[in-house]
DNA sequence: CCGATGTGCAACTGTCATGTTGCACACCAC
DNA sequence: GTGGTGTGCAACATGACAGTTGCACATCGG
């Protein structure tokens, strides 16, 4: 069960490439705590222009982590739960998975220890 | 509670960075497949040069994601799933906070529709 | 229709991380 | 000691990305 095998690798691989930015973080706190922005109301609370905003919501929208409406002449986002979950959990799981490894491992040196000590 | 409120914000920072690499994700699967493998190991494995896996397990460590173990003259590294494991669990926390917030949102724009319907 | 506001697109710059190569140094076996 | 193997350090090229600015286009209110 190694990483890449996941089915869900490419949606990982996207969420984990946008989370890595902070400045995307803190953008999604702000969206979150609003349930529906604008780029522009949101560059309004962010030290970045609204550009910036822009490029940033599109990674997010390729990562499948915020989703958008266009209402007239505004674009309004919000943030779409779904993708980080599966992120979550794919992370808790490879987490067990180097557990249960390093419990295989520290079981074998052991007995390999226990089998020195008979020789 | 936002995202750096958290007081493991540092943790999750260095985490989310280094695990957004492909190659760092590669490396740790291929680490935490060997349990113990040294950097010239790993490079045999991966289709880079040994200097740049040096440094990307310094960015690994630095995150706390492996250890390290002098012996002789090589280093051993090795996988520490305590930080990955914190990561998840705030990854799941900031999912479920959002899942909590769209559901007030709803229940506002819900109540917000009934509001105009009686006027 | 017209000014105002919001958005989209493109070019440009600076910066940082990845990856490389070359060399010096430390250690193990014989 | 000596050759071989493993590691550390430094300089360098390069590619990706964040961020900016400027301008064109669409849309709403009066």
């Amino acid at each position: 069960m190694t990483t890449t095998d996941r089915p869900d690798a490419d949606l990982v691989d996207g969420v984990l490439a946008a989370l890595a930015d902070p400045t995307r973080r803190e953008l999604l706190d702000v969206l979150s705590g609003r349930g529906q922005a604008t780029a522009t109301t949101i560059a309004a609370e962010l030290p970045v222009s609204r550009q910036a905003v822009v490029k940033h919501l599109a990674v997010l929208d390729t990562a499948g982590l915020v989703e958008s409406t266009k209402v007239g002449r505004e674009v309004r986002f919000s943030v779409r739960p779904e993708a980080l979950d599966t992120t979550a959990r794919w992370m808790a799981a490879l987490a067990a998975d180097w557990d249960r490894r390093l419990g295989r491992i520290k079981r074998l040196a052991e007995a390999a220890e226990a089998a020195a000590r008979d020789a």
